[in-house]
DNA sequence: TGACAAACGATAATAATTATCGTTCAATAG
DNA sequence: CTATTGAACGATAATTATTATCGTTTGTCA
């Protein structure tokens, strides 16, 4: 009986602020289902399962509602296209999760992180890298035109 | 005189095996004097005032060329496609350079970070976010077909 | 210098994601 | 409980980022 789950997930889009359909339902659901760190692609061949008819733009839109206003995260927050880091001294990342800009802040201002080169599992470790994710001056404003 | 340049270009080719191409020349040169984190296109605008008559293949082609032979870096060395995070408990990644897997590790076995919420320049932080870099396990082996 | 593999440029192809638009559905006022 | 209405849906076209293909040119090395 899933009436709970129902319930709940009522009450968390009315904090949101979001309608309650039944795509939205399902695709909640299935996703908290799949472990890891599953792609659109992925979820959407999961939910046909239940909704055969079920568009992919409808799993990316949902998706991508469900990012904007909190309910999920997204693993890396960058922007989705190949960047090369042209900066040779070591630092790491200011992320802003609105505009997606990155700044470079220097490795002393954050952590010293430990140096093991191996760890369990056996995953040989190149360096470390930190992301400080956030909301830039610019978009705390909250002005719709992001840079 | 940018025979110096030139010089020193040639040697990093000679360490990685690379072939010492016009093309790859400028490109390098362009992108040492570009800061921050540049994408394929911005440097492509850029290299073609100095070769015209360049294909924006030949550059997204010797970026890769560069990444892979590690005279550059990647600004995020995640799999190129949205991936949303169904891990509720505090965690951090390993992520493997070459596969581009990603596996969850706790939150603790990595280190604590300060819990200040603003930084110098009125960032405001909403969380950190670690990637160990490396190489995982099966990716050590060097055998060539990735999972 | 000449041979040959590698790199180049042009462009087609692919992958991932977003936009468009006519139809259907959820919220809510009566 | 039903009618209204804007939001969401499904189908698919369009866009963006990137990679593959292929004929031509160029760098390497004998």
């Amino acid at each position: 009986m899933p009436t709970e789950r129902q319930a709940s997930f009522r009450q968390l889009c009315e904090e949101h602020g979001l309608a309650v359909t039944h795509q939205r339902q399902v695709l909640y659901e299935v996703m908290q289902q799949m472990p890891g760190h599953p792609s659109p692609d992925e979820v959407y061949l999961r939910v046909r399962k239940r909704i055969p008819s079920i568009s992919l733009a409808t799993v990316y839109k949902n998706i991508r509602l469900f990012l904007d206003s909190g309910i999920l995260q997204e693993v890396s927050p960058h922007h989705g296209s190949l960047r090369v880091e042209m900066n040779r001294h070591p630092h790491h990342h200011l992320v802003c999760t609105r505009c997606k800009r990155i700044t470079d802040i220097d490795e002393s201002s954050i952590a010293e992180l430990p140096r093991r080169k191996k760890l369990a599992g056996g995953f040989l470790v190149q360096r470390y890298a930190i992301d400080v994710l956030g909301l830039c001056v610019e978009c705390q404003a909250d002005n719709p035109s992001a840079t």
